[in-house]
Parts: C-alpha cells; structure tokens; sequence
DNA sequence: AAGCTGACCTCGC
DNA sequence: GGCGAGGCCAGCT
C-alpha cells in the first residue's frame, strides 16, 4: 500500500459498513474520514482494495455513475451486483442516490 | 528525475 | 448558473 494505510484502512472499514441495497459517494467516505478534498484518494484506495472482501461497487461518485464500472472488469458487472441487491437505477450506469444513499457521517455511531 | 494521470470533490470567478 | 483551477497522494511513463 501507499504511505497512508490507515487512510485506505478506514475507507475499507466504512465501504464495509455500507448496508446491503445502498450505495455511498467518494465525497462522502472522504468527508466521513476528516478529508473532505481527499475524495481521489478514496477511490484509489478502493483501486487497491481486495473487491471480494469489500464491496467497492456500492461506492459510486457524486453525480450516482458508476465512474469505476470498467475496474470491475466489465460495466455490467458493477451494475448487475448494485441492482441484485435491490439499488433503483435511474440510468444503465446512474443510481438513484436520493432512494439508496448511506451517508457515513449518519451513521458513524450507528450500525 | 520530472511530470502526468487518476474509481473525485470543492471553491472561485 | 456554467466554466476553470486547485487540492489530495500515490503510481506510472
């Protein structure tokens, strides 16, 4: 890892937090963390980060696209995962963020 | 070695 | 209200 491991050590430990059939934004994880510029070093974090222990695809950016769709391998699949588990699209590659958005700050003292 | 890029966001004009 | 620049930090050319 870089020369920041707690950084990306607690992205992963909020992504991981994220509930089933919601999604958060970069912005949000950085802002949660006390970064609230550090938003790119959220989604590098998560670039580096193991996606079968952390669920990377409920992470979309602030606009609800899905900008890291490609990293999965393949768009459909970051898209078929978001929609099995039940998130509202609004577009092929956009989520409805008003319907399924998790703001860490909400629940940082809730589980 | 220096500069550009990148799963982004916020501020300023 | 739209456009541009800055900021964050590490990896790659």
């Amino acid at each position: 890892m870089g020369a920041n491991p707690d950084f990306a050590n607690r992205v992963y430990a909020v992504v991981t937090r994220i509930p089933r059939g919601k999604v958060t934004t970069y912005g949000r994880i950085a802002q949660s963390l006390g970064e609230p510029r550090a938003a790119r070093m959220v989604g590098w974090a998560l670039n580096a980060a193991p996606s079968e222990d952390i669920p990377c695809h409920r992470v979309v950016n602030r606009n609800g696209n899905l900008t890291g769709q490609w990293h999965f391998g393949h768009p459909e699949v970051m898209r078929l995962m978001l929609r099995r588990e039940g998130v509202p699209f609004l577009e092929d590659d956009r989520v409805d963020l008003a319907a399924c958005l998790w703001d860490p700050n909400d629940h940082l003292n809730d589980v």
